[in-house]
DNA sequence: GAAGATGTTGACCGCATGGTCAATAGTGGG
DNA sequence: CCCACTATTGACCATGCGGTCAACATCTTC
């Protein structure tokens, strides 16, 4: 057993693998954008936070645009796993929509950190043109999915007729909009505000 | 008559007023703003792209965050004028939603570089600990014209029963994801656009 | 037209930050 | 136990930026 040692305590704990480092400076770097904001979040900041010597970034990353595309996929990632494996969307359209509103929001409790890096990242992440490396148009495949969604409602008769690029267009700008109004709003009740948003939505795109 | 010289033309025109450099520089920043993002929006290429030299930029303004508050309030005071000036507030509820719907998704096509720059600003203006200078608490006096609109709505008739503030937090969102969407999708038609996520609305909030 | 006030300039500075690098410690294989 | 290799450190550097300032130009007023 080569292990140095077992115990997972304090500071002399086992050597991280590069995976493990990565993955340490990478949610270092979302804690402080989240708290100071992209423009603010210092390297050396992130190393600190991270708990290691300034020069070791350069080990792993070769710049800072590295960290932070590294922090979007991460991040990105993490969300979208927990909301797949949360959601049955198998489910009749209508409880999957009131699924998602509902779990979407609960996330803005369990991970308001993440949320605001993410936004903060996405917002201010640029190609070296100026141009932002991340904008809508990668929410190309979340689109695809709502097509989907809404196209087999439209089928069974759940949703009722009319452009489904629209439909889902709409459905994610109540999904962003409920987000970012529970950040702003962190004392105000999740779940009802997510069945009411919901409603609107299934009323708006429901048929009857 | 102490005119210096009348034509104006290339270089030597009049003197400006404090009012007209001020508004040059913010326009300036705007511009710069828009097309770099507010990270690499530099004081020194801003004074530039005003024609000015560098140090004029401290004789209007004590600093660089001055300059983005005024850039946000000059914009949000624009945009939110020529939004007003021109929809009819008394006509019935549903035909003001369209119209908002459609007056806001020609501005993406007349007013895309302030748009940006709106944006940019507001997500990275922050106060000296880091905190977000606006946050959508900032909605709230939008949100209060909704509500004053959906309510006459729902009191004549033409808007169905419902928690007032989901519906205009609704209402809101999906102004913002039209926004960011025609911006990230210039080929789009704006007005057929408008009227599907007007209707969109309208079906979930209206009675019937 | 002198004098004071105001507008304007560009050279200059301090500093924080992203990024480099030579040196050291630790690890694993033979 | 040694050697090669990788992880890790912290001092160091270059640069670009926000911000200052003394000098100069231009206007206003009497």
């Amino acid at each position: 057993m080569p292990h140095t040692s077992d115990h997972p305590s304090t500071s002399a704990r086992r050597r991280r693998t590069p995976d493990e480092r990565r993955e340490e400076i990478v949610e270092a770097a979302t804690a402080v954008v989240a708290e100071v904001g992209y423009a603010n979040a210092t390297l050396t900041e992130i190393t600190r936070r991270a708990g290691v010597s300034k020069g070791l970034l350069w080990h792993y990353f070769s710049d800072r645009d590295e960290v932070m595309q590294h922090a979007v996929g991460h991040l990105a990632g993490r969300l979208r796993a927990a909301l797949v494996s949360d959601v049955d969307v198998s489910a009749p359209v209508p409880d999957v929509v009131r699924a998602v509103f509902a779990r979407t929001a609960l996330f803005t409790r369990t991970h308001r950190q993440e949320l605001r890096a993410l936004d903060e990242i996405v917002h201010n992440l640029r190609t070296s043109e100026g141009r932002r490396r991340v904008t809508l148009l990668d929410y190309e495949d979340v689109y695809a999915d709502h097509v989907a969604l809404l196209g087999r409602g439209q089928r069974d008769g759940t949703i009722r007729a009319g452009d489904l690029r629209t439909f889902a267009v709409g459905y994610q700008a109540l999904i962003d909009g409920m987000i970012a109004h529970l950040q702003a709003h962190p004392d105000a009740d999740p779940l009802t505000y997510a069945d009411g948003v919901a409603e609107l939505f299934l009323h708006g795109a429901a048929s009857r």
